[in-house]
DNA sequence: GCCGACCAACCGACCGTTCGGGTGGGAGAC
DNA sequence: GTCTCCCACCCGAACGGTCGGTTGGTCGGC
């Protein structure tokens, strides 16, 4: 249960992210709220106050695994910005990296998910969520007006269905086996382009009118 | 804030569905677990002791209200099964009521699927949910059967991630004005059918081959 | 022997729920 | 029309239990 990264001082323990990664799961499965300090010692094989020798209090656990998530979350707006091009590529490379960070980095980004506001630590990671948002939505703009996406939907209404998709996989995704994460990226990008339809059939001639 | 539907004995107040309103709107607020029954007393303008006139104990609040959201969206597949016809329009049927009832009982599925399981309540109400899903999934293998959808995308995955896009209208969808449902439902049919990609340019020359 | 990791015991506040009693207005008797 | 009774509706106070957090001290490897 301990974590052994070498070079650490004094009696053998927990470590911070080790006691962190035990918290989410407890918080994912029984909600932040309902996660007694109590339960989470039970688990952790150590007593209350041992947690508050590494945390000052439970909201800081909350809000380190926030942090987590949306410091991932923003490094791939980050990244697609960053590789410039077309802003239909760009989204292409938001979608799939969103994915990729859904799936590495399950725990946090479902806590995320749930963050409903009521505490100043919610408030504020609801709030970088938001500007998360904007930002995806202007790059729908952004592709609509270049002409890459159709222009007959909402842009804002697209971004929240598309990342609905996405954020789906923290209620249905469980790691096992090896590079899916791929997989589900290229399914949810296939659905998002190009639809559920039988591409052949009557899809040709309706466009050819 | 009481109700008045007449014929009603006694000294007048809240019904049962009227506390229930008020109440949903508080879990769905705070979360369940973190709407105590002082607030919520609080909000009614009662004190605590009478809520437990109407309802047995918080849990049978919740019950009822979760009983509500799935049985509209049990009704739904009800109908779509009667309509008869190619699974494809069945699936239509499903999708665009799913879309009404979301936005018809918007708090009651709300609080639907936020519920994780923790209770024997919210237990029977996740297994009702998996019942839903598992019929929309094999709604779906009939259409990719029947040639109307591609099948080269997991139903399961397809019916997951199209429900992902349908049930984040309770993260983001708030009423107001007019029949604004349909064009919501309108919406997501037609990314999820036809996606988001510019039907002209290049899309009839990669179908021509 | 320093120091990081840990513990048992405890705190005030609040939790969901219970209890015994109070109150006011529609319905039926007059 | 008005009287009276019933009952849906409501209250304050208190219950045992659990919450997040604190205190003061112990343990043991480097």
């Amino acid at each position: 249960m301990p974590e052994n990264t070498s070079l650490r001082r004094g009696r053998p323990g927990y470590d911070q992210q080790g006691i962190l990664d035990v918290a989410v799961a407890a918080f994912n499965e029984y909600g932040y709220d309902a996660t007694s300090m109590g339960v989470l010692a039970e688990r952790l094989g150590l007593s209350k106050s041992a947690i508050y020798h590494h945390f000052t209090s439970k909201d800081e656990m909350l809000d380190r695994a926030l942090d987590s998530a949306l410091s991932a979350l923003e490094g791939v707006l980050e990244q697609a910005d960053a590789a410039g091009g077309r802003a239909a590529d760009r989204l292409d490379l938001v979608l799939r990296g969103a994915v990729h960070v859904l799936v590495d980095r399950l725990p946090s980004v479902t806590l995320l998910l749930r963050v409903r506001g009521n505490t100043d630590v919610e408030r504020r990671a609801l709030e970088r969520r938001r500007a998360f948002d904007r930002r995806v939505t202007a790059l729908v703009s952004e592709a609509q007006a270049e002409g890459s996406l159709r222009s007959d939907l909402d842009a804002s209404v697209v971004s929240r269905l598309t990342f609905g998709m996405i954020n789906s996989l923290v209620e249905w995704y469980r790691p096992g086996g090896g590079e899916d994460a791929d997989r589900i990226a290229d399914d949810v990008v296939a659905v998002a382009l190009d639809g559920l339809r039988m591409p052949t059939s009557n899809r040709v001639e309706d466009l050819l009118g």
